[in-house]
RNA sequence: GGGCGCGUAGCUCAGUGGUAGAGCACACCCUUCACACGGGUGGGGUCGCAAGUUCAAUCCUUGCCGCGCCCA
């Protein structure tokens, strides 16, 4: 029984009431004990985060496979939750006492993380709502945040291990400080970007009277951030610079600070590079720091000059002038900081080395410092430079855990699709640096060391077990600092389902099945889940990950609210429907290219549902319903033996596209099965002819119709699979996957190709003659083919209601004006005595005959050239001998068809 | 500097060792009883440039030009 269906599709109506009947019926993880698992889980978006384009593109994927494997019959497990996002989620609960002049060092820990929660419990999980406007079917009875009991406790057992097995160690060295958080950040979090900046030459004394070879008693030091000569421990030059062998080891009299260092011999001086001479400070340069520790200093003995908020502070020598204590590290909000004052310094004493440049009449000009672009790191978050800043910090030791990983992807454990990414992923984990995994902030997953008074660790589960360590009344004092978020959510395929416990879950669905991520998260969080999953569990989280590009602005800039180029994917759902909006994901997504946005193809694919609507109405009107099995209705017609035929061919094609992760070739299979050949031709091929075997037929096929296009459209289609019949228990999500148990008729299939052919030629002469499209034509064929003959009898109304033929003689024409149309091998004479103007119909027949001859000249000269015929593939010289005679058997009727116009 | 990718119809994109396709846009026609968010027909591309491999290259190789991203 159907239901009608109401004149107008409304997707939004549509979309709420499906979405809650799937959600409310457990109906996005049905029951299925014996099934064959197959688990996705969700990249866990930030507490904090609204649903953006990019997401859309995410989880339409996610979706599209996991429908598809639920319509396959397969227990799928579509794994949901929300990430805690340290840094991001403290800003915002900071931001919002901002607002009430208030500040989080107002509160205790505890209770400024008691307000987090209550944040989190009102606000936060926005996204979840936003998912399921687009129709995402994750599993939410089983929602996972990183915050849960369950999953700290994880992430705890996980710091202990990895300690214990000594993959965390503590360390002092530099680490990308943000000034702004004051917190460390991991190198991933630091954008390096270039920005206009000054270059300034110093004179450096040589002490004790010393001179170079060159006689000079100073070294010239150039550098971009003359601020951390408050901090400087040495000059380096290169062991082989013939100019300054004579003071490597001598000392420097630092004029601003008075410190004494020596010149030291380090082949990070580059002797082409400027002077030749490096300055060194070990405590807040990267290169420096290693310089540093081949010259002997420990980290410890490194000089810090700058707070955590990289304002000057007293080196631990006392030797900085007090006029510079307090001052930011450069120009900030228009006040001068210490670098300014540095250079002004260095200039009044007469150590300042001035850059000349000259204008066109040769006047001179002195400046402080040689503009240059210089490449800054700043912090991906707080948006200010970042200061490399000597600290202790806990470091995973990411080089051995990267191991597995690398030959994982290397031996094909795990695929990543598409492949072009291996080379990248090589690069960095064969070069991967130490992790540091401690942020100084209050939101997250505290570290679980204890220190006692002499700052020994102890690493444990519970404080309990840290005293337990330490021994009875060692008073110890907990790790102030967090984890890395990045450090919780590489846990996520297994934690999410019990992990370390041994669940029935985790046992069914750890490994996943696939994993499917931004390629702008490779290394943040797919190879962490990599290695944290294949040290922890001893498998591989998943044996395939596909990566997705950007979804870029129209104009292929990327998308940022700076630039206000933003597509909200909430808006183009009220637009066009969640389904037009997930088709253009599906559509757009070939592998290894970002996604240009473009409306109008999200209309088009609205269009395409409206379609759809419309057909399903046309076929209700004529009886056609739901079907009644699975298996292919038995057909007697041609024209329901060629559409079994065609489902056949779209749901092989379908499949192998959905193999092989095509979404693209998956929704375009399914978008031109639907519309040029289920509505352009079946459609039009069965009107006026609704017998029952055509009805069976229909409604099958319309049924395998709302299956196959389910995963990229679940609303319509849903809602069509309803009104097609009354099957309650029976709704279309959980359906059964096409079996038609039946093949491609050829007999059938050259029938309606033929009678296609036919249709079309006719209307494109009528069209090219200016004959009026409706007008019928009487057409004579005196030498029909088997099939023509056959075909033309069978499906006299459809060629009448189509092609307008009518009738057909297969007899001599009479003589006359007449235009010529073919089918296959078949020569259609049409007489149009009076009706046409022949120079027309000679004008058409020309071109076409031009065109054959064209053809047929390139495919001679093809196959009269002997290297050709004896070396290419068979099937070659095959297919080009069958075109030639194709070609050849037009260019004979087109002859004939104009001698008969004389 | 190293790596990756891209350059195909006006636009957005597929594609294959045997001489190119889609959607949109465009032109013309159609108030045909599912659909004008529609139907029919058509125009339009030296597949960035050059050389090489091959019987044959848009597709393979090399170089060049232009664009983008990542890493240093």
């Amino acid at each position: 029984m159907s239901t009608e269906l109401s004149k107008t599709f409304d997707p939004a109506d549509i979309e709420r009431r499906w979405y809650a009947h799937w959600e409310e019926n457990g109906l996005f993880r049905p029951e299925r004990p014996d099934a064959e698992p197959f688990t996705i889980v969700n990249p866990p978006p930030n507490v904090t985060g609204s649903l953006h384009i990019g997401h859309a593109l995410d989880n339409t994927l996610q979706d599209v496979v996991i429908r598809y494997e639920r319509l396959r019959g397969k227990d799928a497990l579509w794994v949901v939750g929300v990430d805690h996002a340290g840094i991001a989620t403290q800003m915002v609960v900071e931001r919002q006492m901002e607002a009430k002049q208030d500040k989080r060092t107002n509160y205790s820990r505890e209770d400024f993380i008691d307000k987090v929660w209550e944040w989190k419990e009102e606000s936060g999980g926005q996204i979840t709502r936003q998912l399921r406007r687009l129709g995402c079917s994750m599993d939410w009875s089983r929602e996972q945040f990183t915050m849960d009991p369950h999953f700290t406790q994880a992430v705890l057992k996980t710091f202990v291990d990895l300690y214990n097995d000594g993959l965390i160690y503590r360390d002092k060295r530099l680490v990308n400080w943000d000034v702004k958080l004051k917190t460390a950040i991991s190198d991933l979090e630091v954008e390096t970007t270039d920005v206009k900046g000054g270059f300034w030459h110093f004179r450096y004394p040589l002490a004790d009277g010393v001179t170079t070879s060159e006689g000079k008693d100073y070294l010239v030091v150039a550098t971009t951030r003359p601020e951390t000569m408050l901090a400087d421990m040495a000059v380096a030059v290169h062991p082989d610079d013939e100019r300054y062998k004579s003071v490597v080891g001598k000392d420097i009299l630092q004029p601003i600070t008075g410190r004494r260092f020596k010149v030291v011999a380090d082949e990070h001086a580059d002797p082409e590079l400027g002077s030749g001479c490096v300055k060194i400070t070990p405590g807040h340069d990267f290169n420096d720091f290693d310089v540093g520790k081949r010259a002997g200093f420990a980290p410890a003995e490194m000089l810090n000059m700058l707070d955590a908020e990289g304002n000057v502070c007293q080196t631990a020598d006392g030797l900085v002038p007090d006029e510079f204590l307090g001052l930011h590290r450069f120009k900030r909000d228009g006040v001068d900081g210490a670098r300014e004052l540095v250079v002004a310094r260095m200039k009044e004493l007469g150590f300042l080395i001035p850059h000349v440049t000259k204008d066109k009449e040769g006047n001179e000009t002195l400046h402080d410092a040689e503009p240059r672009t210089i490449a800054t790191p700043f912090g991906d978050r707080g948006g200010v430079v970042i200061e490399p800043w000597l600290t202790d910090q806990w470091y995973v030791d990411a080089e051995k855990l990267a191991k597995a990983p690398i030959e994982a992807v290397k031996d094909g454990t795990i695929e990543i699709v598409p492949k072009s990414w291996e080379k990248t992923f090589f690069n960095w984990m064969e070069n991967i640096q130490p992790w540091c995994v401690s942020r100084q902030l209050w939101w997250g997953h505290r570290i679980p060391a204890w220190y006692d008074a002499e700052g020994k660790a102890y690493v444990a589960m519970t404080e309990e077990e840290a005293q337990a360590q330490a021994g009875e009344g060692v008073a110890l004092t907990r790790d102030d600092d967090v984890l890395d978020t990045w450090f919780s959510s590489a846990l996520w395929p297994f934690a999410t389902l019990g992990w370390p416990e041994k669940t029935d879950l985790l046992d069914k669905h750890y490994p996943n099945d696939l994993l499917i991520s931004g390629f702008d998260i490779l290394f943040f969080w797919d190879a962490r889940m990599m290695m944290q999953g294949m040290h922890l569990t001893g498998k591989a989280p998943w044996p395939r990950l596909y990566l997705h590009g950007l979804v870029r602005a129209a104009d292929g800039a990327k998308m940022s609210k700076s630039k206000g180029n933003v597509v909200d994917p909430l808006g183009l759902i009220d637009q066009y429907g969640a389904d037009a909006l997930r088709f253009f994901m599906s559509a757009m997504e070939s592998q290894g290219r970002d996604i240009k946005m473009d409306e109008k193809r999200v209309e088009g694919y609205r269009n395409f549902a409206t379609k759809l609507w419309n057909a399903t109405r046309f076929c209700q009107s004529n009886g056609i319903g739901a079907s009644t099995s699975i298996a292919a209705p038995a057909a007697t017609q041609a024209v329901n033996k060629w559409i079994i035929g065609e489902v056949v061919e779209t749901k092989n094609a379908l499949e192998q596209a959905m193999a092989d992760l095509r979404f693209d070739a998956a929704a375009n299979t399914i978008y031109h099965f639907v519309w040029d050949r289920f509505c352009d031709w079946y459609i039009e091929l069965i009107k006026g002819n609704f017998d029952e075997e055509t009805r069976a037929v229909a409604g099958w096929a319309l049924d395998q119709i709302l299956v196959m296009l389910h995963p990229f459209m679940p609303f319509i289609t849903e809602e069509l699979w309803s009104k097609q019949g009354d099957r309650p228990d029976y709704p279309l999500i959980t359906a059964k996957w096409p079996e038609p148990q039946a093949e491609v008729d050829a007999q059938a299939k050259a029938e309606i190709d033929w009678l296609i052919a036919l249709t079309s030629a006719v209307r494109t002469a009528k069209n090219e003659l200016g004959i009026a499209p409706g007008a019928k034509l009487e057409a004579y064929c005196p030498a029909p083919s088997a099939l023509g003959r056959k075909t033309a009898e069978e499906n006299a109304a459809a060629i009448e209601r189509l092609a307008r033929l009518t009738p057909i003689h297969f007899a001599e024409a009479p003589g006359g004006a007449a235009m010529q149309v073919a089918a296959g091998e078949d020569a259609f004479i049409v007489p149009l005595e009076g009706v046409i103007d022949i120079e027309a119909e000679k004008a058409r027949l020309t071109k076409a005959m031009e065109a054959s001859a064209k053809e047929a000249k390139s495919l001679e000269g093809r196959l009269g050239n002997a290297n050709f015929v004896e070396r290419a593939k068979p099937e070659a010289v095959e297919k080009a001998r069958a075109d030639l005679a194709h070609h050849t058997v037009e260019i004979e009727r087109l002859t004939a068809a104009l001698a008969r116009l004389g």
